[in-house]
DNA sequence: CGCGTATAGGTGTAGTTACACCCATATGCT
DNA sequence: AGCATATGGGTGTAACTACACCTATACGCG
């Protein structure tokens, strides 16, 4: 099926990717509600918790526009989760989760654990597997296109 | 491997999804940059294209909330794609795409049709095949959650 | 040392997304 | 007819996303 991609809006990649990501986010963050935290927050935090980084460093890491994760880590450092502070270069900013921050992790990870197991279940943990290398196949083989071109 | 979801950040299905719809809209708008519209808006253009309907139909086949596609239509009708009329119920709003609507999707058309060809080239129409069709399997296994329950 | 350029972040602007809440209208029941 | 309730949309608020542009700092070269 799908021979020539002539009908927009059903062969479209992005809008399908977009309208699951919809749905999927509602989910997570209909689960993490009892923490009043949304998965994107969260999983920023996670990131971020992985080790202290210059902004540019893990807005690369997420291939996300540096004004982005600027403002994303807005709320965070708001709820004291994340400290931004004056890197070695006085230009940049590391990124550091306080222990604030790991404390909430540590509260969240029960709820993301079950909402991930939800989605597992409703989805079976073959086809999640195959979605998280079909993902991870799409990953490799696009180009980032992020912020600045070369 | 990834028995049981213990590492977040790499388990995550939101947060992986989150990050390949990043990377494709950031494709696709490179390529519609030059027709001066977003994926997001040719997809929603094209979808109230296949016909009349209310603003709650339509937010319910995308499966958006109604406010959402109250703004995302905003920008259409400023540039004159779509109407939205008020309906027999006088409650309802009517959206209908415009004859410009039309001109535009025909214009944009064959620009979504080379991204489309991008992404199917680097990823391998196989790869797509399957990638679209485990988003199909998810989009009837998951709950859609969405605007009120029940 | 000083100047030109490159780099790190922030701001302005604009669009996408959703929840809570409000207003207006429609509908149903008495 | 009249009131209670249900339903359709809009607004307020807040977060996510990115591009263009600006500022400040760093770095390299003469």
């Amino acid at each position: 099926m799908s021979a020539a991609p002539s009908v927009p809006n059903f062969g479209c990649t992005c809008a399908r990717m977009r309208k699951l990501t919809r749905r999927l986010t509602r989910i997570y963050d209909a689960h993490l509600a009892a923490q009043a935290i949304k998965v994107t927050q969260y999983s920023l935090l996670a990131n971020a918790a992985a080790g202290e980084r210059t902004l540019s460093e893990l807005a690369a890491e997420l291939e996300m526009d540096r004004s982005t994760l600027s403002r994303n880590l807005a709320p965070l450092a708001a709820q004291g989760w994340v400290e931004i502070s004056v890197g070695a270069d006085s230009r940049s900013r590391s990124i550091s989760v306080t222990a604030a921050g790991r404390r909430k992790l540590k509260a969240v990870l029960p709820l993301w654990r079950k909402a991930q197991c939800e989605i597992e279940s409703l989805l079976g943990t073959k086809s999640v597997g195959t979605l998280h290398q079909d993902i991870e196949h799409a990953l490799a083989a696009l180009p980032m296109l992020s912020g600045k071109r070369a």
